[in-house]
RNA sequence: GGUCUCGUGGCCGAGUGGCUAGGCAGUGGUCUGCAAAACCAUCUACAUCAGUUCGAAUCUGAUCGAGACCUCCA
């Protein structure tokens, strides 16, 4: 079987994945900044990355998988004064900081717990990391490649350019980078516009502030994600993901800063995740422009016609692949639904099929083969998520009578069909309570059909049809089979 | 303006130099008290123009269109 091929961001290839160390796997997620609430876009991302974790797992690996909260705030623009955007939304809502910080990572977990997500090995927040980051700094200026100036520390990208390709993962020239620098109105102290900072110097107003041998300030935008990664994964580690809008600058500027303190290329292989659009544009907090994730469980949005289970809205996000735009409509979801609904009921149906001699009319090993060369082909979602379909199709088939399986098929079926859509895929989680109550709810379904079941064979087809089509509107199904009459709860 | 990506059937989305994923929707059939579901069969395609090739939707060039980044943003 082939083996994992990932493709890296920095050669802009599909590379066999062969980690630094046998066995084990250090991955780097850029995490949310936590000022305000994740929207879908965000969910996509991590999304992504959940799914990569939990394939690297089901093959075997030991992951140490970092995300860090953002949660000392960036600079919002040069001409900011200085004033982060957390601090900035706490003078808005009059309270702390912290508090602000607090409220939207509780958010942000609560959200991502909906979606079934494992929670990374490790989730650092930049507050806790000030003094590595102070540290990296010294470690840069010993090197001369950061200059201090009022306060305020910057990296000399010009500098680092001699010996260095700056650029290099996001295919830009620093030659380019000068001339089509925008705002020039040059109120900054810097040497050239490309320089970034490492710290900035906090003016009266700026709440966030801590003491550095520069005096009281904050450390710079793209440092915490090199002092963290660093700490928890080492100089050099496998995999560093992320949003494609933070390929530049913020994933340039970590690259620039690694190879200055460390000599080395920091990362393996870079992976960036694609965009989610709404109607055809970026979802974005600051155009207002995105849907927020409770908006489909409540499905008070002016862009969903109804609501829709978190597993369901999973299912229709990893349908897409993780490097391709996925433009997001109401209508693609509808039509994601039923399609989630079909593939849940066939989770249900083979659970009560019963093996015979032999299999006919599907190669079993041919088929799971194929689930992992679309997963080992870059992670390639859509396609297994295709190949789990074919298997629907079969199981259906067994249920007709119109194919056979083996026993010893029947456990590689159920084994990998069920790891696929619940291991890697993460989809359809429910909890012991949920669950609890479904079983409930599943007993007195079962009593209607018992009693529709009465009805039909008096006759009495006004009751049996009154029974069908009202547990429809409420969004139950029932189906009929020579077997008997099973059911579907729509999944929201 | 610069850099880059993309343009696939009614919709969403894979893929790729010849064998034309998958889901949803449509059509015909089987089944059913009637339906639905399921099963079987089936129809729509690769932005435009030119080139390379025995052969291109897939490679090259041009054109048109869309998006991303260049500024905090997953």
């Amino acid at each position: 079987m082939k083996e994992l091929h990932i493709y890296n961001s920095l050669s802009s290839k599909k590379e066999k994945f062969k980690p630094l160390e046998k066995g084990h796997v250090g991955m780097y997620v850029c995490g949310p900044t936590v000022y305000s609430n994740v929207h879908v876009g965000n969910v996509r991302t991590f999304m992504s990355f959940d799914m990569i974790f939990r394939y690297l797992l089901h093959l075997g690996y030991k992951v140490r998988y970092v995300r860090n909260i953002t949660d000392a705030g960036h600079l919002e623009n040069d001409a900011d004064e200085g004033e982060d955007r957390i601090a900035k939304k706490a003078h808005l809502e009059k309270i702390e900081p912290m508090e602000v910080v607090q409220k939207y990572t509780v958010d942000f977990h609560n959200t991502l717990n909906k979606f079934n997500f494992l929670p990374p090995s490790i989730e650092p927040t930049a507050t806790g990391h000030i003094i590595e980051q102070i540290e990296i700094i010294k470690k840069i200026i010993d090197k001369g490649f950061a200059y201090e100036i009022k306060g305020s520390v910057y990296f000399d990208v010009i500098k680092y350019n001699k010996e260095n390709h700056y650029g290099k993962l996001s295919g830009r020239k620093i030659e380019d980078l000068i001339h089509n620098t925008r705002s020039l109105e040059g109120q900054s102290d810097k040497k050239n516009p490309q320089d970034f900072a490492l710290w900035k110097k906090a003016d009266t107003q700026h709440i966030m502030r801590w003491p550095s041998p520069w005096g009281s300030g904050f450390p710079g935008w793209h440092l915490e994600c090199t002092a963290m990664s660093t700490k928890y994964l080492g100089e050099s580690f496998d995999i560093h993901g992320g949003g494609m809008d933070l390929k530049f600058p913020h994933h340039e500027c970590e690259i620039a800063q690694a190879e200055t303190c460390n000599g080395k290329s920091p990362v393996q292989t870079w992976m960036h995740a694609n965009m989610l659009t709404l109607n055809g544009q970026k979802m974005a907090k600051s155009t207002g422009n995105y849907i927020l994730p409770e908006d489909f469980f409540t499905g008070e949005s002016e862009h969903l016609s109804k609501s829709f289970s978190a597993s369901c809205v999973r299912f229709f996000i990893l349908q897409a692949h993780y490097r391709s735009v996925l433009d997001f409509s109401n209508e693609a979801l509808l039509a994601s639904e039923k399609g989630y609904n079909k593939l849940m009921e066939s989770v249900n149906t083979l659970e009560n099929i019963i093996f015979s001699n032999k299999t006919s009319g599907f190669n079993i090993e041919s088929w799971k083969k194929n689930c992992y060369q679309a997963m080992n082909d870059d992670f390639n979602s859509p396609i297994l998520i295709a190949e789990l379909f074919s298997a629907v199709k079969f199981i259906n088939q067994i249920k007709e009578n119109k194919a056979s399986i083996s026993e010893k098929d029947l456990l590689t079926l159920n084994s990998c069909f069920n790891a696929f859509i619940f291991e890697i895929l993460g989809l359809h989680t429910l909890n012991e309570t949920e669950n609890n109550h479904k079983e409930k709810l599943e007993n007195s379904i079962k009593l209607l059909i018992k009693i529709r079941e009465e009805a039909r064979e008096n006759k009495d087809f006004k009751l049996s049809d009154k029974i069908r089509n009202e547990l429809e509107q409420i969004g139950i199904q029932l189906k009929d089979s020579k077997e008997g009459t099973n059911f579907i709860i729509d999944s929201k």
